[in-house]
DNA sequence: GATGAATGAGGCTTCATTCAT
DNA sequence: TATGAATGAAGCCTCATTCAT
């Protein structure tokens, strides 16, 4: 018997199941939203549920509490930035390429997915407690790293760049000037009394942000 | 007259005023800390009067309320940081040596002042209206943009660095690049497994930071 | 036929029905645990769920609801007390020894039986309307009252007891003498400071009632 | 300046204090009555600041959540009962109306005092952990104790009393006789078809148990 | 200036119970 | 018979804030 056969029966065992996994998802997806735009102390698990459209109750039945839930955030925010990192082939294209294909996703990626650097600024206001808790926390190791190292090597042995490269520290500054730039933009536009998200800022900026990592990473 | 010859006396008009100074420093470093360490949706204000020492309510009679307080301490945190900006006497250094100081001092600042990177996380989180909101924000422009311009210019007029760069965004490069590397720090080391404070890694930290900065800036 | 032989088979009738009375005593007995460590109000129909290893759902499908399963576990205690207590052949005794012997019997089963004291206040905190709404209350008479007014009877006329004494008084006293130290026996510990439950204590507890009833019943 | 000299005046500081002490005696008697009538899992908080007329956020202020009103709840009637034993002044009696005078407190304290047992058997129910965490447990130490034994010794110095009679081991007879009747008077009451608590059963059951004190200390 | 007492709103969480197979 | 998913009501407790000297 498929399932186009039978009306006005009741879902089959399996769609249930998928019930549950839809329930989870849309409460997980609501927190984010949540968190991300008031901060682990300032969301409302009221709040939650409404943007679910769920029973509140729901929210504990699949997530023990609070902390949990930002816990379950966290880690499925880190699962999608690695998931989008794993379909960049840095190392099909030359060296300087992949630097810049890097440096671009980099800003793409945090500006698509504000609540990213939230949720990172909430993970390590609270000292990353959650990610520490998390076994899994290891997995979530970028690995956009070991890409990095082969980049730079390669472009070491072919006489373009300079040797002595920690790819570990040239990510944090790639993410780094990206971050702080859209981190921080409010307070700098404030400060600053300049817009900095027009189309020709952001384009200013990645170019920006390029020169210097190139600047830096190329043999004068 | 010392305060131990006045017995059952009421404090002199002068002295009701320090006293009312010194509290209100007092309420403001305990705010700082507990801003700092919590956030504002995590802060408590019984918890603000317990560090303080001062009953509760002295802190509306002085601060009306929860964000007006918030306002002072970031507004405190920056004119700190103006204030030691202001110090630094870069126009005296060569244009090299200059960029090479004013990374160093951006590093040292953050390291030494752990609680204005957790504030600035939190004034973001709230979209900088708490800044928008004071009149003063257009004071907390750092001199150091000036400074900054002022040494690219000479630098090229030198021809030891670069035309065409945006002091404003290397200013954000700069401050972003430390920025990132200590304020994701926990998470940082829990997914890399590798401490980043230690002296070691903060000198290799601040070398690499120099060594992008005038790698993009100098001329090959 | 055994159930091993059975594949994909659903149960036979007369099965199902002996795991619907096997899941039925798994959950009062699971029931009157909780209960009787948690009272009424502090019981968790989840907790009893989990400890009869069984759907929660299902307490709900053979009793009611929680004061249903809490009258269903009081009636079963009251059950099982006065089915002990049928064993008791009190009447092959002669009188002083028959006492002494129900004396020991209920000092016996409330030790034995700690849950049966908890569940008795239980009941009683509610003012027993769990009991007052049961059809079977009086069917939970004792036969002891029966059986102690025979052996006070037998006593007064052989001349060694003395006369005019009621036996439900004397029930409740030796009831209330037992109970008294055992269900206050935290309390009793905590503020005499010493362990009422080892077995010189237990023995000397039995000594002293014993030593009372028949202080009190046998003729100068 | 005395009291009724200021006339719309605001109260005076230690009249403030009274206040303070007065509101903490109203929760505490609030709390008493609705612990008394639905023990520490059935009682709830709204309807203890309900009773008390006052907000349910002072309840938080004085005692810090449940279990802790639950525990000065629980040592104010130790202590109101402890009151009312060092009033009994037994040993200006003769050995055997003294026993008689203790009964009959003993009996009457309960029957005036019904939340007293009720709060007894919730703190037995949890253990006695309240008192256990109370460093106040040992000063509850009743006082008849020691009353208790220097009768027994003075009335088997007469000569009218048997020896080797333990005091601790009567002090709990008395009163277990009482308890156990008033306390399952509902179950009792129920199972017997018979009400316990008329003008004429209560003097029965006084008498009751006057007899069998007396009928166990008394030399035949 | 300083403080202990008091409060209303709301937050997180739990509970008994029902739904829908 | 048995069960996982879902829910509304309510419970304990906390929070920022105000009252009343």
């Amino acid at each position: 018997m498929t399932r186009g056969t039978r009306l006005h029966a009741a879902p089959a065992a399996e769609e249930r199941v998928r019930d549950a996994d839809r329930s989870q998802s849309t409460i997980l997806a609501a927190a984010r939203d949540e968190f991300a735009e008031l901060g682990l102390g300032g969301a409302r698990m009221d709040r939650i549920a409404e943007r679910a459209g769920l029973n509140k109750r729901l929210i504990y039945y699949y997530f023990q509490d609070k902390e949990t839930l930002f816990q379950a955030v966290l880690e499925q925010s880190y699962r999608d930035i690695r998931e989008a990192e794993r379909h960049l082939n840095l190392l099909e294209l030359r060296p300087a390429d992949a630097l810049r294909r890097l440096v671009e996703f980099t800003w793409s990626y945090y500006l698509d997915h504000p609540e990213f650097l939230t949720l990172l600024n909430s993970a390590n206001l609270h000292k990353a407690r959650h990610l520490e808790q998390s076994r899994r926390a290891r997995e979530l190791n970028s690995p956009l790293i070991e890409m990095l190292a082969q980049i730079l090597e390669r472009g070491r042995r072919e006489g373009s760049f300079r040797g002595g490269v920690d790819p570990l520290q040239l990510y944090i500054s790639i993410a780094g000037m990206s971050y702080f730039y859209l981190s921080n933009n409010h307070t700098l536009s404030a400060i600053f009394g300049r817009d900095l998200l027009t189309a020709k800022a952001r384009q200013e900026r990645l170019t920006h942000m390029c020169d210097v990592v190139l600047g830096y990473v190329l043999r004068g």
